[in-house]
DNA sequence: GAGGAGATCGTCT
DNA sequence: GACGATCTCCTCT
């Protein structure tokens, strides 16, 4: 694997595609956020596919809005949603300019700035890293909502962001790290379409959610 | 460790 | 005016 600053950032045509594809293959990534304090990051270990205006389940299935224009508008964009009064989601768009689709990032493992990110989300961490128990870790990023705080995604700070750029304080990149099993699943927390098998996971990962 | 209910507000009907 | 691609806290075992 390479250092963070070396790994290669993803281009748009990695989103330019079926989201069920993209899903699967973002997983093992890392997604990157810049701060005035520091550098964090986190492993892709969890993520579901929403397929666009025909998928009962996404944002996008009643026609473009206001709210969902950046999973209509071209690859590799940062969806950002409001959700229950209390937590965002962050999500990419997938396939060309038009067509809508996304990929909702679900879990992540910390790689740096976890010190950082344990602060955002008001987890009390051992400072020796040795004495961090699995349990304690998985409550930074494991769910939607708790990596969003974790690396301080806002609708207003980043929906509608460009993640391919090498300039963007917000990206993913590849590390060169390998995927060992992927596992297929329904996705959670939803009513429609719920059945489809469009959650992806890294399987035997802990901080799958 | 499991299960249930409340929190809380932007977005669309 | 209702509800949601969720999380946390509290209670009970």
């Amino acid at each position: 694997m390479k250092p963070l600053t070396r790994a290669a950032v993803l281009t748009t045509d990695f989103y330019n595609r079926d989201p069920r594809r993209v899903a699967r293959a973002l997983l093992g990534k890392l997604i990157v956020r810049e701060t005035p304090t520091g550098i964090l990051a986190g492993r892709i270990v969890e993520t579901e596919a929403y397929l666009g205006t025909g998928d009962a389940a996404a944002h996008s299935a009643a026609g473009k809005t206001a709210r969902n224009a950046v999973l209509f508008g071209p690859p590799g964009y940062a969806y950002v949603y409001f959700i229950y009064g209390t937590h965002y989601c962050l999500n990419v768009s997938c396939l060309p300019d038009g067509v809508a689709g996304g990929v909702l990032f679900r879990a992540l493992e910390p790689v740096a700035g976890i010190e950082q990110m344990a602060e955002a989300r008001g987890v009390d961490l051992p400072e020796k890293p040795e004495l961090r128990k699995i349990s304690t870790l998985k409550k930074i990023s494991s769910g939607p909502g708790r990596m969003s705080e974790a690396l301080g995604v806002t609708r207003a700070r980043d929906n509608d962001k460009n993640l391919t750029s090498a300039r963007s304080d917000l990206r993913i990149v590849d590390d060169g790290y390998r995927v060992r099993r992927v596992t297929v699943s329904p996705r959670i927390g939803i009513v429609k379409a719920a059945d489809d098998p469009l959650r992806y996971f890294i399987a035997g990962n802990p901080f799958v959610s």
